[in-house]
RNA sequence: GGCCUUAUCGUCUAUCGGUUAGGACACAUCCUUCUCAAGGAUGGAAGCGGAGUUCGACUCUCCGUAAGGUCACCA
């Protein structure tokens, strides 16, 4: 209900929205659910998405932030038609190569009587801020305007002058129908006084000029909404649809997250083996859901089933309990030769693993990959495995512990007799017996049931592993095949006499 | 302190006045099993409190409470 207009517009008129971060490090989870919404938004309306770098602060930003943003947002798969790498019918993309462009509409509204430059040192400002901290009310400069500001010459700054004090009501696609009093109105800085714009101002010259209809952002800027409004009334300009997206709140679920607060970078997501798939599907369900009950959903999903009117308004905390369980959902949907790749990937990267020549191996290697498949959520418990030493015994002949060799309540004389008869069994049966886990099983299943399953089946597994988890002996003598297998066996007997 | 918001299982959420309040993750138990994992089955688990409105409220209103945001020459 609250959305009907929006959503009409949204037809009418094409999308543009944006996603605009500042370069001072890197990408968290809320800054990249932010980039997200925008780009569904654009991608289900067939409109366009921008990215512009604000970067007017140059005291807080962080070499090399801007590859950092573009390799996040490029992981993810958030492709965006215009912007600082690629240009566009708006170019540039980086504020601080549009001073021009701001200081021409600042000097717009001087010469309408809506700016003034204004010259208080930061010390006097602290004297009035306190007072109003003491006072218990907020602080406002217009409380404090001077009456004859000095001639604007770029060396102060530039304070945006309140046009006429009001309530202003707007409507937000998710939160509905918000509003503040005059008290949310103030001589804000418009150009600081190195020249530089605020974010205040910069944001709405720019997504006037590229014309962005849907502004996506965080709720932080609702309380400096009715600012923006004043200035888009004393622009004469139309402000666009905004769309607050809902907090992300850190563990516990009481703060804000923030880098401060222990936020992750999202490429340390890429370097735990994530897909960015599962990235992209997690995070659009952090605060949006599309009602019913699936929770898996593609990209192409996500862009079709997207909508504003669905999207939660109070903060979601960031859990990745989830996310384990969700790439495994995504993993299960690659296809079984990229998946098998992938694997490889990671195995050929593993120190300890990759020393192996069996790794090159055609035929071992294909009935390896489904097995740690069935064992891993995301890649690099590949690494984990093989710090368990999980992996290692399907290239090389384990160690053998003897006394691990035993089951529970067995002895040595009948484990020797089981193993033995396990040996003789694999050397005599055919080798189209070697086809599968199952045709194995069928061998020695029943001699196992008559002598006790666990009499027979854990030495003998022990024996090929020499681990106390592991896939079962069957598959084991599958994948190590016969004469590996034997060998193995002999050795465990060999061991325990 | 002013202003603006939010509030359903531990977590992410469904419900848009009438449901035994649904699902997923996580957890527990059982089955399958020599072990681990996977798989199957089952289970525990929620409407912040208080007033209204209504035949009926998780849903609407108000008051509390708690939480978040904001009050920068940061975005």
């Amino acid at each position: 209900m609250r959305n009907n207009m929006t959503e009409n517009t949204e037809k009418k008129q094409k999308v543009v929205t944006r996603f605009a971060p500042s370069p001072t490090g890197f990408m968290h989870v809320g800054n990249v659910r932010t980039a997200l919404y925008a780009w569904l938004l654009a991608r289900k309306y067939n409109g366009t998405f921008i990215l512009r770098i604000e970067d007017t602060d140059k005291k807080r930003e962080v070499e090399g932030s801007l590859e950092h943003i573009l390799k996040s947002l490029k992981w993810l798969g958030i492709e965006w038609d215009e912007g600082p790498d690629i240009g566009g019918p708006n170019a540039p993309y980086i504020q601080s190569q549009r001073l021009d462009i701001y200081k021409k509409y600042a000097n717009n509204l001087i010469e309408k009587g809506l700016a003034y430059a204004d010259d208080t040192t930061e010390e006097e400002l602290d004297v009035f801020r306190k007072k109003a901290e003491e006072d218990k009310i907020a602080f406002l400069f217009r409380d404090h305007r001077p009456e004859n500001p000095p001639t604007w010459d770029g060396s102060q700054s530039l304070r945006f002058k309140v046009p006429k004090l009001k309530r202003y009501t707007w409507t937000d696609a998710v939160w509905g129908e918000l509003s503040a009093g005059p008290e949310a109105l103030d001589d804000f800085i418009l150009i600081k006084s190195d020249g530089y714009p605020t974010y205040n101002f910069a944001h709405i010259i720019d997504d006037i000029l590229m014309g962005v209809t849907h502004v996506m952002r965080g709720q932080e800027f609702i309380a400096s909404t009715p600012k923006y409004l004043s200035v888009y009334e004393a622009l004469g300009m139309t402000p666009p649809i905004y769309a607050t997206t809902p907090p992300i709140m850190g563990e516990g679920g009481n703060k804000k997250l923030g880098k401060r607060d222990g936020a992750k970078d999202v490429l340390e997501y890429v370097k735990e083996g994530y897909l960015p798939e599962t990235m992209m599907n997690f995070l659009a369900l952090l605060g949006w859901n599309p009602g019913g009950e699936k929770e898996v959903f593609t990209k192409d999903d996500l862009i079709s089933l997207f909508s504003l009117e669905k999207m939660q308004r109070s903060g979601a905390q960031f859990g990745d309990d989830k996310l384990d369980w969700l790439n495994k959902e995504h993993m299960k949907m690659m296809s079984e030769d990229v998946r098998n790749a992938e694997i490889h990937k990671w195995l050929l990267k593993n120190p300890e693993i990759s020393k192996f020549e069996k790794l090159n191996d055609e035929k071992l290697m294909p009935k390896i990959y489904p097995i740690i498949f069935d064992h891993i959520s995301k890649w690099s418990d590949i690494d984990t495995m093989v710090g368990a030493g999980e992996l290692s015994y399907y290239f090389q002949s384990p160690q053998l512990d003897k006394e691990k060799l035993v089951w529970k309540d067995g002895n040595i004389t009948d484990t020797v007799k089981h193993l033995k008869w396990v040996i003789d069994t694999l050397q005599n049966a055919p080798e189209n017996n070697f086809s599968s886990p199952d045709a194995i099983k069928s061998l020695i299943f029943d001699y196992a049931t008559e002598n006790g399953r666990g009499q027979v089946l854990w030495p003998t597994r022990f024996a090929l592993s020499g681990k106390e988890k592991s896939p079962d002996p069957f598959t084991l003598i599958y994948i190590l095949g016969k004469e590996e297998s034997t060998a193995r066996l002999a050795n465990a007997v060999k061991t325990l006499s």
